[in-house]
DNA sequence: GTTAGCACTCCGCATCCGAGAGTGCTAGTA
DNA sequence: TACTAGCACTCTCGGATGCGGAGTGCTAAC
């Protein structure tokens, strides 16, 4: 919007600053005397007065109605945001959580971000989310034919424990023989990533026996679930309820649409791409910066997490658009930095 | 509390479910005068309100004040729900929707359950839950360890499609005699229920080189939680944010701690637990007849599923006391009936 | 450039009032 | 005896009114 006036002069920077802080803390609009008596500047009311009406001007601020406090804008929140110290202090409290959290050894990922997003929604009091690594890159530990009886179930194993399977009616007319021939050629893409095995599959399904080309074909399809498919793409959600406690940031309606969007894992993860972009450090969305975050007048906070210089999944909050910016970016620096140490740890062995 | 009335006379049950029906409908206390005019009772208005005083003092409705229409208590819903009739009709399209959804064949009970959650909360408007079995009577197809480099994993596959994992470090000294060792041990347990394979690896373990000793016991805790931790014990939950749809019904406070509770899998599970007693069918909980549905002011639906004549898990939804009932206990009936047709299915081979 | 002072605006809150809904009761009717 | 009509009464809800206070914007002085 106005992004044409780079800098803000330091005394408008630092009125920004203390009424978004305030309003954060107290929720409640914010008036030229709070800042002259809190803010430690040294100047009267009239003076903040007169910058906040020219931040009120430049967008920064605004007024729910003539004789309110201010309250900072979106635009207001992003000044903010960029202004802060490239690395907050967290309380020693939470850097025993987090540092207790992760002193169990639980090796599967999945488990490590259901626990980790749980973490983050205590630490910050708003929702954690996280989106684990897509398995393309994983090389493939397994791949077999399973008998079960009367079905059969295609088995996956990854690299870094992840585990997929498909159960599906066994075939009518299945020869031992087939079933060998499948074994035998599921065998060869061992140690591909999981992309390459797709492919390498195809075109093997179209080498063997009629008898085995489907179940072939239906071992390439479980692997392109893995990497693509619904069960996929998700996202790890967690401290959902947090986000009901304030009464006065959420009308229902609001809170509704969030929850609702929090629950289509598909649409979820479509926003939590968009928000981690270029960047590769902490990221933050404010409210009406993507269309979705402003529909619920909410902000997002995430950092990626990854394993040497590949990004491999992102954890982060979700919380009002009144949010305690400093303390979550803090706790999800935090939790993605001991995340991304995990991770390495996961696969040293590359 | 006023058990001891075990009938009501047809008037006054009549104008107790026109009371229970309207107030469904319109979400506001109703007065005589509607009840009079609509139930087609073929009476005045002043009678109805001698009825309605009368179900008053016997507690089946109550005032929020003097001059405002009756509301059902808790124990007007259970003399409601208990002479609703055994078993209600679909309307059309919910008849579709479930036959549509269960179409598909997907054969792995945990994705069904997660589909049908969906669909109950579609199909009522309220939230769905559902409890997977337990694997404690499922056999065991596999039991393996799985070598995957820097770390090991133990693999359990039962025999309905259940998969269950732990990763863990490869220990400093192991063998490949050793690995051979328990490769073997293991396969002797297949085809065993989780239960007994349990038993069974605690004997192995003793008998096995020190080695291997470690490694059967990890895999003896892997059934161990498979049956018991909170990876087994967990609740399938979806829909959730149709409850925050009707702002009439709940004060944020009580929608926030159902929220909460519902996030925490193993408290939510005693609740379903509690309200899963001893009736073989739909079984309703309503408000203050379980401490914590009563803190939340909802109301619990449920049925279980079973495969042939044993229970193998439970499904239904959650909503507000001032619950369609009728609606919600046919759609939960619909589906249960449904999932055990598909577990039937799912163990045939039996 | 900063500040004190002051008039002004507008919200929030309490109060009040009237309308309307619904009750409880009484007396009359079948 | 059971039902009903009528009516006075109660209580909530919505709108109107008035008031105090918070906070602003402006002006004039430092």
């Amino acid at each position: 919007m106005a992004e044409q006036r780079p800098e803000l002069g330091p005394r408008k920077a630092a009125v920004l600053r203390a009424v978004v802080e305030e309003y954060v803390r107290s929720g409640e609009p914010v008036g030229s005397e709070t800042i002259a008596e809190h803010a430690g500047l040294g100047v009267s009311s009239a003076t903040i007065r007169n910058e906040m009406a020219a931040l009120e001007e430049l967008g920064y601020l605004k007024h729910p109605h003539t004789s309110a406090g201010r309250i900072p804008t979106d635009q207001g929140y992003r000044h903010y945001v960029d202004s802060l110290p490239p690395s907050g202090k967290l309380r020693d409290t939470q850097r025993r959580a987090i540092a207790g959290h992760f002193a169990e050894a639980i090796l599967d990922l999945e488990e490590v971000l259901k626990g980790s997003v749980q973490l983050l929604s205590r630490l910050t009091q708003y929702a954690g989310l996280a989106v684990p690594p897509s398995a393309n890159d994983e090389p493939l530990v397994r791949l077999e034919l399973v008998d079960m009886g009367p079905t059969l179930m295609i088995l996956a194993i990854g690299q870094h424990g992840r585990v997929d399977k498909q159960v599906f009616d066994r075939p009518e007319a299945l020869e031992a023989g087939a079933v060998a021939e499948i074994e035998r050629r599921l065998g060869a893409v061992r140690g591909m990533t999981y992309l390459d095995a797709q492919v390498a599959l195809l075109k093997i399904a179209a080498e063997v026996s009629p008898d085995a080309h489907d179940l072939v074909l239906m071992a390439a399809d479980t692997l392109r679930a893995a990497t693509q498919g619904d069960r996929a793409a998700h996202v790890v959600v967690g401290g959902v309820s947090n986000l009901a406690d304030d009464a006065q940031t959420w009308r229902l309606q609001t809170l509704r649409r969030l929850f609702e969007t929090l629950e289509r894992e598909q649409e979820m993860l479509r926003v939590l791409q968009d928000v981690t972009g270029p960047a590769d450090q902490v990221r933050v969305t404010i409210g009406a910066e993507h269309p979705t975050t402003g529909e619920w007048e909410a902000s997002i906070v995430t950092a990626p997490f990854r394993a040497g210089d590949t990004t491999v999944g992102t954890i982060g909050v979700v919380g009002p658009t009144r949010m305690d910016y400093l303390s979550a970016m803090t706790s999800v620096r935090a939790v993605a930095k001991r995340l991304s140490e995990l991770a390495v740890e996961l696969e040293q062995e590359r």
